[in-house]
DNA sequence: CTAGGATCCTGTCAGC
DNA sequence: TGCTGACAGGATCCTA
């Protein structure tokens, strides 16, 4: 689930009780979700946390960064003495006891805070790169401009390379803008009237601007309500636990009314992906 | 080069 | 209750 509202909500979180922060020791549980030397962090103080689409950079003073994918189903769980701050996949990880069944990594601080990587399906890792070859990495080095940032033009122009792939898979490609995933692909063609299945030739100019826009309203009606946080999540005893109904207006919503038309939601299948659609806003013949 | 499907892994849920 | 298959919010690898 962890888009990029949800890494930016993370960033926010952790910046202020990470600063300057020194890691005592890494922890790897699960090998695969970690790439690198852990023991090149020992002793290493963080200077920054940057966001790139959906990985997040944590930048330390040994030259070389530890870049998190979340994947589907990845957390980042800080716990302190009277804290407790979590995000991405929601679950009761962000409430129990930690480490557990699911924790990949653990970092300990100098001050013995801890942050816990935890991930069920081991899709997410923590891979170190150095600070010089960043844009050299694989996945960061194909990334689009970020969808928070990116310009009609340069999209437009990204689009263009896509011309025959449908226009969900095309936005879902990190190439052509960084950081949609599911939630936000359903979400932006909603608010654009555009069918998913739709060949990305046929948009219109009007459409791809309108699309863009979707895609930064969405994101940021994620982030006003605090994206996936521990702050629209209490369950374990009760109440809440879908942080999506704060702001989704199609997604995960099928049988419900549109909520411009009234007409339901219906799920389909575009891409690979379930899909969520008004079909009365969304027509595939425009 | 692009487009589309299979695949990594674990857990949950619907149906029998 | 237990089994089976479908499905899950990501990205990559392989094939055509």
């Amino acid at each position: 689930m962890p888009e990029l509202p949800e890494i930016e909500t993370i960033k926010r979180g952790l910046s202020p009780v990470l600063e300057n922060a020194k890691i005592k020791q890494i922890t790897v549980l699960e090998p695969k979700s970690f790439i690198g030397t852990p023991e090149d962090f020992i002793g290493t103080r963080l200077a920054s946390i940057d966001r790139r689409g959906k990985a997040l950079l944590l930048r330390f003073n040994n030259n070389q960064t530890l870049m998190i994918h979340l994947r589907m189903t990845g957390q980042l769980i800080f716990r302190a003495k009277n804290q407790n701050i979590a995000g991405g996949h929601p679950s009761d990880s962000w409430v129990e006891t930690l480490p557990n069944k699911q924790t990949r990594v653990v970092i300990d601080f100098e001050d013995n805070s801890q942050l816990f990587f935890n991930d069920q399906r081991k899709f997410g890792f923590i891979k170190a790169i150095y600070a010089a070859c960043e844009n050299a990495d694989s996945f960061l080095g194909k990334l689009g401009p970020d969808a928070l940032s990116a310009s009609v033009g340069k999209f437009d122009k990204n689009l263009k390379k896509h011309q025959n792939a449908l226009i969900k898979a095309t936005i879902l490609d990190q190439s052509v803008i960084a950081g949609v995933g599911n939630i936000y692909a359903d979400e932006s063609l909603f608010f654009a009237r555009i069918h998913p299945a739709r060949r990305t030739k046929t948009l219109s100019h009007d459409e791809i601007t309108n699309l863009l826009e979707g895609i930064k309203a969405s994101m940021q009606a994620s982030l006003d309500s605090g994206g996936s946080t521990l702050k629209n999540y209490v369950k374990s005893d009760g109440t809440r636990g879908d942080y999506l109904t704060l702001f989704a207006q199609v997604f995960n919503r099928q049988g419900q009314p549109c909520p411009r038309c009234a007409a339901p939601i219906e799920k389909i299948r575009v891409a690979g992906r379930g899909t969520h659609i008004c079909p009365e806003c969304q027509r595939l013949q425009p």
